[in-house]
DNA sequence: CTGAAAGCGCTTACAG
DNA sequence: CTGAAAGCGCTTACAG
């Protein structure tokens, strides 16, 4: 019963059980596996040395001779702004429809290493390029959504806010807008990409906007005390905004209008309902697994157009402008 | 060039690569895995051979071999409601500290065979008892959380809501509370155990509590236009129940107290703040993690004691009652 | 700097 | 009904 590595507890392995039930390596996996071809006797004797040892068949040993689905690495920035999750689950049923496992990550969790280590494949939503190891994973198919800049050798998805920062600036300069704050991202030299394109359609407009920092310490209601309109970084700024506001007593969108970005499903439950630039999540799910799938499946050369797409927001209007 | 299997594109290994770069299998390794001993024109040689071919190695041969990380499957419910994605989130921040990578699923979306054959454990959120594979998975550690009734075999963590109804019960009756509605999951024929434990602990205090099922097509302010305080099923359905009452123009707690179940973070951001029955889900995360982990180990052995764990829901008094 | 050999844990034919 | 052999794709010593 002594196995040969004392002390250290190694996993058992197939040989292990066959050893003790006195069969074997196949009729122990006749056993494990509920085939036919062996007898109830047999059968019953391995299936108690499994148990005494805590035999688990290795998915390795497995992986590597039975035919088995593939594995998508999902890394989002954030599994605490309800934005991701709303992604990760539709690309995960999605995924799944396909045959593929999803092991989900944030990048602060995992090194990204060991992370690309176990995947076949991987859909990056970080802001920012995919880094895998720097070496050991040779053309692993990867998609970048929303990175800054395309990354060679990366599919990407870009997702393109312009045309409904367009439309939601109209809106607003049409009910008489003059003065609009843009929350913007703390802690940042420049102002966002998002801020910017806000300042600038605006500014066509002949309106000029504040950008301020979201920071607690300094609350927006401070320092633009005047503002008739309020530009959030995201939806879970605005729906903060809108309880500020509500418990200042100031009406919305009577007095102020808000605005948020990325249109969440839990909008649904605030009131006002927030107007939004919303993402069709299902939309993003479906583009950038598509992609990440080609490329996995050689249909899709990473480099070539057909690795570049493009997803546009929209302009909700709701209850809140 | 053309490989032995014409037609069908089976994935390259390392011997395709070896090949087609006219070395050895191990210089495809040292080449692919940045490995000292190999010359720089080799290693380009190989690197190129890899590229063309779409080359990446495969995680079962690899992990057959070098030790790697373990995957957890953590099955749950429903993405839809925040209440699994902040679990989710709090499992993998957890998980990945303990050097274990997390495969999310619905039961829904994958079939448990698929979703079981490449895991070493199960962490079950689905409000029942994880079915794996009929065969083939002896052994594999699986901790259910909050299923009705215990899993031979399986840890369990049981989610206890009790002492909390009690609290909420005393805090709503001391307060005037009298016609208490409690809102249920519709479909069903019999209350569901959390509705049941209300109506006993309003019934103590002497006042009979309505349970009536949550059901668009019959609202209870229709069914129950008197009552005086609303018991949701969940959070998500408490938020429902407060814009209703907003756009009715009735008060909350004034005229209407209410009250969730869950505790979900994005009820920060409601207004008023709803009272609920909170779970804390880091308790609720470390609990099944270690739970499930110490039976991978061998530390727990299913069926003792110590593989029964509880955690107790708080209530939480906000602005709703 | 490069390759031949052994082995990781498992299953799938093939023999008895 | 049971076992000996081969092989999945990879890496780790060991020889040259």
């Amino acid at each position: 019963m002594a196995g040969p590595a004392r002390g250290v507890t190694r996993p058992a392995t197939i040989v292990d059980v066959a050893r003790v039930a006195g069969v074997s390596r196949q009729t122990v996996t006749r056993a494990v596996n509920d085939m036919p071809g062996i007898s109830t006797a047999t059968r019953e004797r391995v299936l108690a040395a499994a148990r005494e040892l805590h035999y688990h068949p290795s998915r390795f040993g497995r992986g590597l001779v039975k035919p088995s689905g593939r594995t998508l690495g999902l890394l989002v920035a954030d599994l605490t702004n309800p934005y991701y999750p709303e992604l990760a689950a539709t690309v995960l049923r999605m995924a799944g429809e396909a045959g593929w496992d999803v092991v989900l990550a944030e990048p602060s969790t995992s090194g990204a290493g060991d992370f690309a280590a176990g995947v076949d494949a991987v859909l990056s939503f970080t802001g920012r390029p995919f880094v895998g190891p720097a070496a050991g994973a040779p053309n692993l198919p990867v998609v970048d959504v929303d990175a800054p800049e395309p990354s060679p050798g990366h599919g990407h998805v870009t997702l393109d806010m312009a045309p409904a920062v367009e439309d939601a600036v109209a809106h607003l300069t049409a009910r008489g807008v003059r003065r609009p704050v843009v929350l913007d991202r703390p802690g940042r030299a420049t102002p966002s990409a998002r801020a910017e394109l806000f300042t600038t359609a605006f500014a066509r407009r002949g309106t000029s906007a504040v950008v301020v920092a979201h920071d607690v310490a300094a609350p927006w209601t401070a320092t633009t005390p005047t503002a008739d309109a309020v530009v959030a970084f995201n939806d879970l700024v605005a729906f903060g905004v809108l309880r500020e506001l509500r418990l200042a007593g100031v009406e919305v969108p009577g007095q102020v209008r808000v605005l948020g970005i990325d249109g969440l499903s839990v909008g649904r439950y605030v009131t006002p309902r927030l107007s939004t630039l919303a993402l069709d999540m299902t939309e993003v799910a479906r583009t950038a697994l598509d992609l990440v799938l080609g490329i996995a499946d050689g249909r899709t050369a990473p480099g070539t157009p057909d690795a570049s797409r493009r997803v546009v927001h929209r302009f909700v209007a709701a209850e809140t402008t």
